[in-house]
DNA sequence: TGTAATGTCTCTAGTGACTAGAGGTTCAAG
DNA sequence: CTTGAACCTCTAGTCACTAGAGACATTACA
């Protein structure tokens, strides 16, 4: 059994987020202490690695209630599962695209300018003033 | 002069949103007709074109503002707007860089899954419970 | 056993960049 | 002059936390 602070160093996840997912309903409440003070057993510590492992993969709290809900019925179909897995790989992919073509508008711009002069002859704000100035759309 | 309607269909930029700009800052207010209505001239348009350009590249509206400050001493070293837009360059590199990791982790996980099988058995689950299946860090 | 330091509790409010909705007023077209 | 769309302000909600206040619990050490 180790307090909400073992818990937090064990997983990486910060003391107020614990709560903010017990609160959300992502982490069953865990038993207390006498004195009111949250408990937490090996399943608790196995719940929150796998939390904090799908929020890094960046599934959302409610993509992850569903993978949890799905864990509680080993017999069911995963079909949901993996659903949630390609989707969120296809917005992984779409914002990698995005971004891409940001980097390739902001190398142009950063280019285009020294930052010696005068604020009145620079790139960047010409740039950013004037859209048809850009390469590409975005 | 335009009203905020009109100005909202020229910019793209939600008629909600650009009164949210102008409670930022970042929009200075505008006359008014005697029934208290926004009216807009062509600076006001340009001065929106250009937030929204930057918001489109992913500058925080903090980061605007320090932008339009530029603008309006144009007799100032445009230094600072150089290294805003450098700045915000290498943090869309940082992102890509972990979002293309990220990638890779969800491209594995998915193949391990056909979803046909029971939830017990998905290898989804599995690898968000442990982070060992994994092969890269994150 | 006493005490001090550290940890934990709940609760409220703030973050960024909007978005939604209520309830009321003004404008432009016919 | 009427109707309906557009506009006004204000409050509250979104997501996933983060920060802080003020009170109570636990632990380490003397």
């Amino acid at each position: 059994m180790f307090s909400i602070g073992e818990l937090s160093r064990r997983t990486n996840v910060k003391v107020p987020t614990i709560r903010y997912y017990e609160e959300m309903g992502l982490l069953s409440e865990p038993e207390r202490t006498e004195g009111n003070q949250r408990r937490y057993d090996l399943a608790g510590l196995e719940r929150l690695s796998f939390i904090k492992h799908a929020r890094d993969l960046g599934f959302s709290i409610e993509a992850i209630s569903e993978l949890i809900e799905l864990q509680g019925h080993p017999d069911r179909s995963c079909q949901a599962a993996t659903d949630i897995a390609v989707s969120q790989l296809s917005e992984v992919r779409a914002r990698i695209k995005r971004l891409r073509a940001l980097e390739k508008e902001l190398v142009r711009i950063s280019k285009g300018c020294s930052g010696e002069g005068r604020s009145e002859d620079c790139y960047v704000l010409a740039s950013l003033a004037d859209h048809k100035l850009c390469s590409n759309e975005h």
